[in-house]
DNA sequence: CGTTACGCTGACGTTAACGTCAACCGCCCT
DNA sequence: AGGGCGGTTGACGTTAACGTCAGCGTAACG
């Protein structure tokens, strides 16, 4: 019974838990994506690591590259005293937002022509199974 | 004036239209996802293969990988006499679609948590900006 | 008729994002 | 004491997606 000893994690934990590597975690680590406690050597991963990482794998699938995914991730845990980095941070976050506002509005359009092509696809399957080879 | 010869374009003419190098262009050929024609050695792209190369661009931007991209491309222009084939593209088709509608979900979930995150910021800026350096 | 510009074909270099492998450590079990 | 498991650190290999460079052809320009 691998048991989750408080609120951390092993590394096994999480591979299991997200579907990722050991090689992979101690890579996203290397670029300072995510920094796990230590215990002893060993890795000892938070709440906040899995947060991170879940927003890490997120945007993968949305094609970011770890470097433009590593820049945004201290949008969402501010530790911000700092008024002038606040801001750079909330104007980065905007530019993103906008990014991703316009990956949905091409993402529509991208669903909406493959649905014609298959409404299109369907109709044409149907023809030739009744019709035969024959063709208009 | 670069003019377009009937419906034909040079490799320079893509590049400046799409925004890619001449590399990426014979790169695209050579992993068969484009096939212009030959004027002697030039290429000559014709409107299939500006369709394509659209399709490719932005496919990449969702972060498919060209060999997904490539699989996918027969979608759209199908020559299909061959039933067997057809249905296969269809069903190929079909879990696109489910992909790409998976993505759009997910992308609508991770725009509502950046706006969440905006919201609090822009509050948390506000106040820091009326009340100082000083915390509640 | 030289040369400048565009294009073509290899061939090798590069970067991101890991995979793989070797060697080592500490712990638990019998 | 020995063995296995889980974890760690290098170090090198790999794949995708191009970049870069050399060498060649040819069409147009002055």
């Amino acid at each position: 019974m691998t048991a989750r000893t408080d609120d951390h994690m092993t590394i096994r934990q999480m591979c299991d838990a997200f579907e990722v590597t050991p090689r992979t975690l101690r890579f996203y680590e290397a670029k300072e994506l995510i920094s796990p406690l230590r215990e002893g050597a060993r890795r000892l991963y938070t709440r906040r690591d899995r947060a991170r990482l879940k927003l890490i794998l997120r945007g993968k699938r949305f094609g970011f590259s770890l470097e433009d995914i590593r820049q945004t991730l201290d949008l969402y845990d501010r530790q911000g005293t700092n008024l002038p980095q606040m801001e750079h941070t909330f104007a980065l976050a905007c530019e993103r937002l906008a990014i991703m506002e316009a990956q949905r509005a091409e993402l529509d359009e991208a669903i909406a022509e493959l649905k014609t092509e298959l409404a299109a696809g369907a109709t044409l399957i149907a023809e030739v199974k009744r019709g035969g080879t024959a063709a208009a």
